[in-house]
DNA sequence: CGAAAATTTGACATGACTCAACTGGAGTGG
DNA sequence: CCACTCCAGTTGAGTCATGTCAAATTTTCG
């Protein structure tokens, strides 16, 4: 059952009793998304915590030239959910996209603020979660701000070297921040060392 | 007194009883700090939480360079913790300096995991404060890496317009990532508009 | 297999940095 | 309260990092 790797998961963190387990299987329903469809389109409130069981999805935004600019991206055992479109209920600026075949399990936005109610651990786990989040995204604008190119590809390829063989190097761009033809001139240069 | 500062931070969350408003009495402790001096200096391990009553700190990295890269300014009602550094027992790779004269509100590591505990609430409004960082840093990553110089800049004013007049431009340079002299140049031809 | 997407390449353009010099204002000590 | 120092801000010349555009080639996957 999919609904086992979720409650793995919260192992990482406080893990749950029987009650909560049980919580999580009425809760949470399962959903396929095939390669390049969408868990979320810009325009549409984000309803759902999204938990990706297998796969990868990547949460990307648009801008006004058109262009994509990837946020992050969402492998086997991480969330995937525009927490501003979610708690504001408003319409999202962002889309979330299979990149891989993937599994995921959603649940409600009602059902989320129920659980946070009902059983306290999961305001506990999820407040540790969004700090590593916190913490992750921080790290990221520290990059951002004070490396080359270069240097942020690098420090992608050690940081993430189980999922960067898995995305194209388009995507691995949009991520950094580059154009997919510089990235290609990095690594030219870099076969030659 | 200091600490009604505090307490009304959280009734923006859900508010406190007076059983966990008496913690925050017995378990927070007031600092004054000095322009340009520090709360928390690299190689030390981050041992409190600390909240700005008034005045404004900054966190910044030093690069192997020697230059220093704004993560975030802290101005009053705001957190200002290495959490890296905090949940690891690890020495800190960054900076907490005031950029103005300071006051601040400091709770030590093992209270604030003794506030977790004890008082469910403390969980549930730090995971919501820290999903509202999650959001904004996500958020500067988006303009990080789809935006100019000149476009970060002008959104920073416009994000952040009670505090950048209150921050230097050699600050903001840093923050945004460019250096000071590229910041004036922007100034520049924006005062010619 | 065939279409669509990814990758590479090169010529050229531009955004952003470096370095050095100069100016003016704010903080500090006598 | 003045003099001094230091730091913030500006300017310009030259350079480097990265983007744009177009085209050719290779890979992927349906």
């Amino acid at each position: 059952m999919q609904i086992e790797k979720l409650k793995e998961h919260f192992d990482n963190y406080f893990p749950l009793d029987s009650a909560e387990q049980e919580a999580l299987n009425k809760l949470f329903s399962e959903k396929n998304i095939k390669r390049r469809h969408f868990v979320l389109e810009q325009g549409e409130v984000c309803k759902h915590f999204t938990f990706v069981v297998s796969g990868c999805l990547r949460m990307y935004a648009v801008d006004t030239h058109g262009k994509e600019h990837n946020l992050q991206f969402i492998p086997e055992n991480d969330w995937a959910t525009d927490l501003s479109s979610f708690y504001s209920e408003q319409p999202s600026q962002l889309f979330i996209q299979a990149l891989e075949p993937s599994r995921v399990l959603q649940i409600r936005h009602d059902n989320v603020l129920y659980l946070y109610t009902k059983y306290h651990k999961f305001d506990h786990n999820f407040r540790v979660i969004f700090e590593q989040k916190y913490i992750e995204s921080q790290n990221r604008t520290l990059q951002n701000i004070s490396s080359s190119a270069e240097d942020r590809y690098q420090h992608f390829l050690r940081q993430y070297s189980n999922l960067s063989n898995r995305l194209s190097n388009v995507q691995i761009a949009s991520y950094l921040g580059i154009t997919p033809e510089f990235l290609s001139v990095i690594r030219r240069a870099n076969a030659y060392k």
